[in-house]
DNA sequence: GTAGGGTTAG
């Protein structure tokens, strides 16, 4: 007979609320009742809880450090709630957690044990450390218990070598099985296509004795990885069968390849082919259509995402803002955006960046606000768009605020992109010993294009000196930068030192260097429209 | 009473 206090079994109402709850507020009703009602301590009920907050489909930093304090709350935890709080951590951004967690369950003073599921878990928490001596001691404990006899520990502990680059050690492993095991090879397999190492990968293919779609799936992105968008696909047209994955490697190898027609016919591909897209597919395919501009076809993804029920939010939503964007459809993306309930940062960038580029600067800047009123944390992106956005209205003191909030408030450290919107902005005003002074905090090698920026400004402030000394630093700094050419000849131009100017083209054409045209697409009736530009500018 | 291995995304 148990001498604890257990609480009463708990009413099945409160079970099945916590089951269909999906939100961290509601799972916070479920707690306050139940340590009122005394349920909590009902192991059964609180593990529930527990798994419940580590799989809620929206989850944060927040959400997990909500799991972590229903597990410390939790007196004498029992192996399944030290399990779910260390599956939790093992694949978070601090696995190190989990490490932890883990050490307090050796420790138990309950004498809690750890099980073949406690070192998947925590076996998966050192390989997404990529710390193979940590590996390696819960490896001689997997082997002292005799776990190493479980199929799912072992090939976490053959993923773990590979991941900590130790791939003679996984290979070991897989050769050590009596079975041919297709996730085995396939967990080295998938580090070395991770890697890049794509011969590797090919040379392990070729010898697996077992091979599964998956497998293929890895070789098809592989050949991806390495920019080889042919080859994947050669591999992919030889697949009998192919899953949703496999459309989705190949549809987003060629969306990074910047393959949008290629994209838009695969999808077709798929659709005749009876294979349901998710979430993935749709959102590359949004992103080829935004790529090309096509409103049309974006539209049409549309349509099929509502004729499915497909529910919209963070990627997706992004995603369809972003096209609607692209396109010039300014309205769908807010309207996009104004119906979805649930978005991450992302969302509001593509919406804020949107807005700024079709000028709407006041309510860019108002959307930033209430994203701050949201109190969702603003990211880099975010202040790309924000202080692009002041930059082009020509607001000086919203923009230094701004800058300040970034780096004080935020703690972000700005790149160049940020420096570059400054040092325009500040520029504009004519404050160039202001955009100077800031420019000097970088190193002159990593901002060519700033002072490129800032260049331009004491051009068209006529600060001739400004501009002849940086443009001279820039060609210092690279020979081959056509723009630092067009630069420098034209501020000589603009102090009619023609012979000069003569002498720059002449340098420009013996060092080979020829300005890029610009490119740019647009749709025209469901047509889309290629321009070249940048031909007949006076140099 | 609940769970675990390898996989694509802006």
């Amino acid at each position: 007979m148990s001498m604890v206090a257990t609480a009463t079994s708990p009413p099945p109402s409160i079970l099945s609320f916590i089951e269909i709850a999906n939100s961290i507020s509601q799972l916070h009703q479920a707690h306050a009742f139940m340590l009122k009602t005394g349920h909590f301590r009902n192991p059964f009920a609180s593990s529930r809880l527990l798994t419940k907050a580590t799989s809620l489909p929206i989850s944060s930093p927040d959400t997990l450090s909500y799991a972590l304090s229903i597990f410390t709350h939790t007196e004498e935890p029992n192996s399944y709630i030290y399990n779910t709080i260390i599956r939790a951590y093992s694949t978070s951004p601090f696995p190190q957690l989990a490490l932890i967690i883990f050490l307090k369950l050796l420790n138990s003073v309950n004498k809690v044990f750890p099980d073949k599921y406690t070192f998947t878990f925590i076996v998966k928490a050192c390989a997404t450390m990529g710390n193979v001596k940590q590996g390696e001691q819960v490896h001689g404990l997997v082997t002292k218990i005799g776990l190493d006899e479980d199929i799912y520990v072992y090939n976490t502990l053959i993923h773990m070598y590979a991941k900590c680059g130790c791939f003679d050690v996984s290979r070991g492993m897989i050769d050590g099985l009596v079975e041919d095991d297709v996730i085995a090879w396939n967990a080295l397999l998938s580090v070395y296509v991770e890697r890049g190492l794509f011969e590797f990968a090919r040379e392990l293919f070729d010898e697996m004795p077992v091979r599964n779609v998956e497998s293929l799936n890895f070789m098809v992105s592989g050949y991806v990885n390495v920019g080889l968008v042919d080859e994947a696909r050669k591999v992919f047209d030889e697949m009998l069968v192919k899953d949703v994955v496999s459309w989705n490697v190949m549809i987003t190898g060629y969306t990074k390849a910047d393959k949008f027609d290629e994209v838009l016919g695969l999808f077709e591909d798929m659709l005749r082919a009876k294979v349901k897209p998710d979430n993935c597919t749709l959102v590359n395919v949004l992103s080829a259509c935004a790529g090309v501009g096509s409103l049309s076809q974006g539209k049409w993804v549309h349509a099929f995402i509502e004729r499915n029920g497909i529910e919209v939010h963070d990627f997706l939503a992004t995603a369809l803002v972003d096209v609607y964007c692209k396109c010039g459809c300014i309205e769908k993306a807010l309207e996009v955006f104004n119906g979805t309930l649930r978005k991450d940062i992302s969302t509001w960038n593509a919406m804020i960046a949107g807005l700024s580029n079709h000028g709407y600067l006041d309510d860019a800047l108002n959307t930033f606000n209430e994203l701050i009123a949201d109190g969702i944390k603003p990211n880099e992106v975010t202040f790309v768009s924000v202080l692009s956005t002041c930059s082009q209205g020509g607001l000086l003191s919203e923009g230094r605020r701004m800058f300040d909030l970034m780096i004080n408030e935020y703690r972000i450290q700005p790149t160049l992109v940020h420096y570059g919107c400054m040092v325009d902005l500040l520029g504009r005003f004519g404050l160039l010993e202001e955009a100077e002074e800031l420019l000097s905090k970088l190193p002159v090698k990593e901002a060519p294009a700033l002072w490129e920026s800032l260049l331009s400004a004491s051009r068209s402030h006529n600060d001739v000196k400004l501009a002849e000394r940086i443009a001279s630093k820039l060609l210092e700094l690279d020979p081959h930068d056509s723009a630092g050419y067009v630069q420098l000849s034209n501020v000589l131009a603009s102090m009619g030192r023609w012979g000069d100017v003569r002498e720059v083209r002449r340098k420009m054409r013996s060092e080979g260097v020829t300005k890029e045209p610009g490119c740019s697409m647009i749709e025209v009736d469901g047509v889309v429209h290629e321009f070249l530009a940048g031909e007949g500018i006076i140099l």
